[in-house]
DNA sequence: GTAGGGTTAG
């Protein structure tokens, strides 16, 4: 009896026997009807299943109409293509049509209602069950997840307390759906209540308590796995989802003790061992893409030399990685390298080369790419924006269209940004008409159209955006907002804008100081622009940035006050910039302080000699105080400096 | 042919 059971228990946990149920038996049975059927329809049905699996469903319709003989089987197979797809109607045709229906024809028709989105479906999907004239375990399980899945738990507890034979699949489910409303205390209650956990009741929960950011709960409820669990030999997957889960948050490691615990056997010869609870390519996997997101290159990279065994993500992971730290050569090299690059792959390297600002590269291998992807577009798109080649990122937009790709919210936001830059307000509009009709505006495409409007000179529209967000806003929401104020020197909404904010409690950013700085500058507010210069520092513990010394400079030399403007310049840790001489150049135009404006514009020559900018501010100053002789010296330097005045340009759009 | 779950790209 014990080597028996010992073999049911092994089969329970492969899978492939679960708590005993009357679709075990059935599915016996129809493994025996199968042998019945002749070989002809035998193989066209397989053809058909195999034509579904490797998605060419239209081809898979061809056969099935031109078969003229089919069995429940055929049709059957036909509507789960049109189930996996989500294409219900198509699925409740074939449903209504076929001549004989058997269980697996109901469960899949109601399997096919509850995955789609909307009460509609799942009231017609119930509907369907409640019809049924005998039901199987599959179909009990198949309702229960399905309300669960739609985080329906109540009617999913009622179906469960009702079923004839509670199962481990219609548990795990459960714990899915309660913690996909986020309730971790039910979940875990069901996952003790279950008299044998397998595998996938340890995925379902630990996966769940990682997306609900438990993961001290999760590493608990792993470690104390306990007797009775058919799943504890195969915790692997487990493990895994917890280091990926310890990855996302920074928690290398934490992550690398999870490692370090899963046994790495090779039998002699290098062989895998018998064992099953041992690391296997997704465990190294995530470990790899734990470095990878803290930047640690090294340690990925040996990790990845490692590897006995690598598959299409480990190579992606270490690409990424070199994409991450913007070292393209080697990330490259692994691409040429790796065996069969995929889709993602491609887009890796694609993406890679666009933020790292070499676009004919980047466009390169968008023209090369096979098949390419929505992310493909968005990428090169996205690149194309980043380097502020704004025309070659709308000439992509409309050809994406032209070759029937459908933008979503990540090609809508880039192209907005692309409006922003443009300053076209008209093509601005016409983006925002066209989001309202294709997705719902989201917190980031309302940031980014916050940023259009404001940049466009809108700052109506960006108020009226910025307002119906009500609710959902974060601290972009508030920094567009806020630098779109100041932007057009509305430096008194600006401050009373982030007073609001504080009193919210929504902890600022380096950015949202610099569009207060900037607005303190455009309000003529000495005394507030150093109160908050150091309130950043104090209360908000964030390190002042060049930018912000810049704005600061900029206040004081706005108000004539230069010298404290030079003091500031003289003792931040920084190198002035561009910028910093800028603001203090600004400054003593408007107050004619013309020993300070030659200091700032010889530093300005210094950084950018072939731009005549500061020759001409210069020039003029001399020349509005009389000082002919300092005028023509300027004027006799910048022929020498073979520096042209360039003409006037307006940035603004009409 | 139907039910529960792990890693990578914009």
């Amino acid at each position: 009896m014990a080597p028996l059971y010992g073999a049911l228990r092994k089969l329970r946990s492969r899978n492939i026997l679960q708590f005993p149920c009357i679709s075990c038996c059935r599915s016996l049975a129809s493994v025996t009807k199968s042998h019945k059927t002749p070989p002809l329809l035998y193989h066209a049905n397989k053809k058909i299943s195999h034509l579904i699996r490797i998605g060419r469903l239209s081809e898979a319709r061809a056969l099935f109409d031109s078969m003229n003989q089919r069995n429940t089987v055929t049709w059957n197979s036909m509507m789960s293509g049109y189930v996996h797809r989500r294409e219900i109607a198509k699925a409740r045709q074939l449903f209504d049509e076929m001549p004989q229906r058997d269980i697996v024809s109901w469960n899949l028709i109601i399997s096919g209602y509850f995955s789609c989105r909307g009460s509609r479906y799942i009231e017609e999907g119930r509907k369907l069950f409640d019809e049924m004239q005998e039901r199987d375990c599959v179909s009990w399980n198949t309702v229960i997840s399905g309300y669960a899945k739609n985080g329906r738990m109540k009617e999913a507890l009622k179906l469960f307390d009702a079923m004839p034979e509670p199962n481990v699949v219609s548990s795990n489910a459960l714990i899915t759906g309660f913690l996909l409303n986020g309730d971790v205390d039910s979940a875990v209650e069901s996952f003790r209540r279950i008299p044998v956990r397998d595998s996938a009741s340890f995925n379902a929960l630990i996966s769940g308590l990682v997306r609900n950011g438990e993961l001290n709960v999760a590493a608990k409820i792993l470690h104390e796995c306990g007797e009775g669990d058919d799943g504890k030999d195969d915790l692997v997957a487990a493990y895994n989802t917890l280091i990926a889960g310890y990855g996302q948050k920074g928690m290398v490691e934490e992550a690398r003790c999870l490692f370090d615990e899963i046994p790495d056997y090779q039998g002699e010869d290098g062989n895998k061992s018998e064992r099953r609870f041992r690391r296997n390519v997704v465990s190294w996997n995530s470990m790899m893409m734990c470095y990878v997101k803290t930047g640690d290159i090294v340690s990925a990279r040996e990790l990845f030399d490692r590897m006995t065994e690598r598959d299409t993500c480990t190579w992606n992971t270490m690409i990424s990685g070199y994409v991450q730290v913007s070292d393209m050569e080697e990330a490259s090299k692994l691409f040429i390298e790796m065996p069969s690059p995929d889709a993602l792959s491609w887009n890796s390297i694609i993406s890679g080369y666009s933020q790292n600002g070499d676009l004919g590269l980047a466009k390169d291998f968008f023209l090369r790419m096979p098949n390419k992807n929505l992310i493909s577009w968005n990428s090169v798109i996205a690149g194309y924006e980043k380097n502020e080649d704004y025309n070659g990122a709308i000439e992509l937009f409309s050809q994406m269209q032209l070759e029937g790709e459908r933008p979503d919210r990540h090609t809508l936001s880039s192209v907005l940004s692309v409006c922003a830059g443009l300053v076209d307000l008209y093509l601005g509009k016409q983006i925002h008409q066209f989001i309202t009709k294709i997705v719902l505006p989201d917190m980031p495409i309302n940031n980014s159209l916050i940023t259009m409007y404001s940049r466009c000179g809108a700052i109506a529209d960006a108020c009226i955006v910025f307002n119906e967000m009500k609710l959902y806003k974060d601290v972009i929401t508030w920094n567009a907002m806020i630098g779109g104020y100041a932007f057009h020197g509305l430096g008194s909404e600006a401050l009373e804008l982030f007073k609001v904010m504080q009193r919210l409690k929504i902890h600022p950013t380096y950015i949202t100081f610099i569009s207060v700085l900037n607005a303190c500058a455009h309000a003529g507010l000495v005394e507030e622009g150093r109160r908050q210069f150091s309130s950043m520092i104090k209360d908000y513990g964030i390190k002042p940035r060049i930018e912000h010394f810049a704005s600061l400079v900029d206040i004081l030399a706005r108000q004539g006050q230069l010298q404290e403007a030079l003091d500031v310049i003289k003792s931040m840790p920084f190198k002035p910039d561009k910028a910093v001489w800028g603001a203090l150049l600004g400054g003593c135009r408007v107050h004619n302080k013309v020993e300070f404006a030659q200091l700032a514009a010889e530093a300005l020559i210094r950084l950018e000699p072939e731009s005549s900018a500061p020759y001409v501010l210069l020039y003029n100053m001399y020349a509005n105080l009389g000082q002919w002789d300092d005028a023509e010296r300027v004027r006799v330097l910048m022929e020498k400096n073979n520096v042209k005045k360039q003409t006037g340009y307006s940035w603004v759009d009409s």
